[in-house]
DNA sequence: TTTTTTGTACCGAACGTTCGGTTGACAAGT
DNA sequence: ACTTGTCAACCGAACGTTCGGTACAAAAAA
C-alpha cells in the first residue's frame, strides 16, 4: 500500500465537509499530521491533485459498494436491493455529503465537472441498464434512473440542512418501489 | 428604493455560482461596480453582512414566487400548480442552484445553518398545511412534503452536473401528480 | 566491512499572491 | 457647510506554493 494511499483517506473528510474552495492547506496539513511542503511531496500538483486523487479513491469506493452490485448476475431486485445496502454505507447512512455534489459548482466546477459529469452518467447507465433487464421499457427506465439518483442527491441535502437522516432511509427503503412499481395509466 | 436594495441583486448571482466561501470581496466589487470600501460603507458586517442580506432577499422573492401562491384561498390543486409555476420562475427553469443547499456547507454551515433551516422547515410545513387541506392525512402529507422538497433539490443538482435542464422541468411536471396521488395499496 | 552514494520522506521558513478589512481624502448632494 | 457615497491605496493575515536542507535507509563502491 503506498504512502499516497495511506493519506487520501485522512482528505477525504476535509474536501467532503468544506467544499474545494473551503478547505486550505493548512487544514489538509493538520488531517494528515504532515506539513504542506510533504504534501506537496505526495501529490506535486498540489491541492488540486490532492482533490483529484479525492475523486478517483472515491469513485473507486462508489463502484465497489454501488456499482459492482448492479454488474453482479443476481436477479434485477436483489441487484437493487444490493445497491441499496452499497448506498446506506458509502454515505454513512446520508451523514455524508455527496463529492459530486460538492465538486459540481464553483471553482471545483471548471476543475471537475467533466470527470464529475462521467460519474454521474456511469452510474445513470449502470442502472438503467439493470432496469432494462427487468423488462422496463427503455425510456422509462432512463426516467426512473434519473428519479431515483435525484431523490437520493435531494435527501442528502435534507438531511444536511435538518440536521436528520431520517429523509435519506426512508429515500432508500422506497427505491426499490419507486423503480419497479408498474405505471398507474 | 435604499442603495441596498439596488447593489444585493448585483451580490446574488457571485454568491450562487461560486458558494460563499468561493466568493471574495474583489468578485463583489467587481460585479457590483463598487469598491471594496463601499461594499463597507453598505454592508459594515463585511462578506458575512452581504450574504445574509442576499438569504434575506432571497427568502422574500421566494416567499413572494413560492409560498405566496400557497397561502391564498384558491383550492389546494390551484394552489401546487401556482406553486411550481412559481418554483420555475424562482428557480430559472433550473438553471440557478439552490441557495439553501449552497449555503448549508462548509463555513457557510456554521454561519447560516440555523436560518436556512428555518426557511426549509417553512417551505415543508406550509406545503404539508395545503396536502392535509386536499384531504391527505396529516403523515402522508408531511412525508410527501419532504419527498417533493427532495425531489426538487435532486433535481436542481443534476441539471447541474449534466447541464441540462430536463430533469428539473420533469420533476415540476410531475410534482402535482406526486403529490396528490392516491396510494397504491 | 566499511565507506560513499543515492533516494525517499519530511519539515521549517519563506515565496508571491490574494484574502477580508481599513483608512483618509475627494466629490456629489443636501 | 455638512452629510453621504465613493475610491485608490493600504494593512496584517492567510492563501497555495516552493525552496533549502535534514534524517535515514538501502544500494553501490571501496
Amino acid at each position: 500500500m503506498s504512502k499516497e494511499e495511506t493519506v487520501i483517506p485522512k482528505l477525504i473528510p476535509v474536501f467532503r465537509q468544506y467544499g474545494y474552495e473551503g478547505t486550505s492547506l493548512s487544514m489538509l496539513a493538520k488531517a494528515t499530521g504532515l506539513g504542506k511542503a510533504s504534501l506537496y511531496h505526495h501529490f506535486p500538483q498540489g491541492k488540486e491533485g490532492m482533490a483529484t486523487a479525492v475523486m478517483n479513491y472515491i469513485a473507486n469506493s462508489f463502484s465497489q459498494a454501488v456499482l459492482q452490485p448492479l454488474n453482479n448476475s443476481d436477479k434485477p431486485d436483489k441487484k437493487i436491493h444490493q445497491m441499496c445496502r452499497g448506498l446506506k454505507e458509502f454515505y454513512n447512512d446520508g451523514k455524508n455529503n455527496c463529492f459530486l455534489a460538492i465538486m459540481s459548482f464553483g471553482e471545483a466546477q471548471s476543475l471537475f465537472g467533466e470527470l464529475v459529469k462521467q460519474q454521474l452518467q456511469l452510474w445513470l447507465d449502470t442502472l438503467e441498464k439493470v432496469l432494462i433487464e427487468a423488462g422496463i421499457e427503455p425510456e422509462q427506465a432512463e426516467l426512473r434512473s434519473q428519479a431515483a439518483i435525484m431523490e437520493i442527491q435531494g435527501a442528502l441535502i435534507l438531511v444536511r440542512i435538518l440536521n436528520d437522516t431520517a429523509p435519506f432511509e426512508r429515500a432508500i427503503a422506497n427505491l426499490p418501489e419507486k423503480l419497479f412499481r408498474v405505471p398507474i395509466a
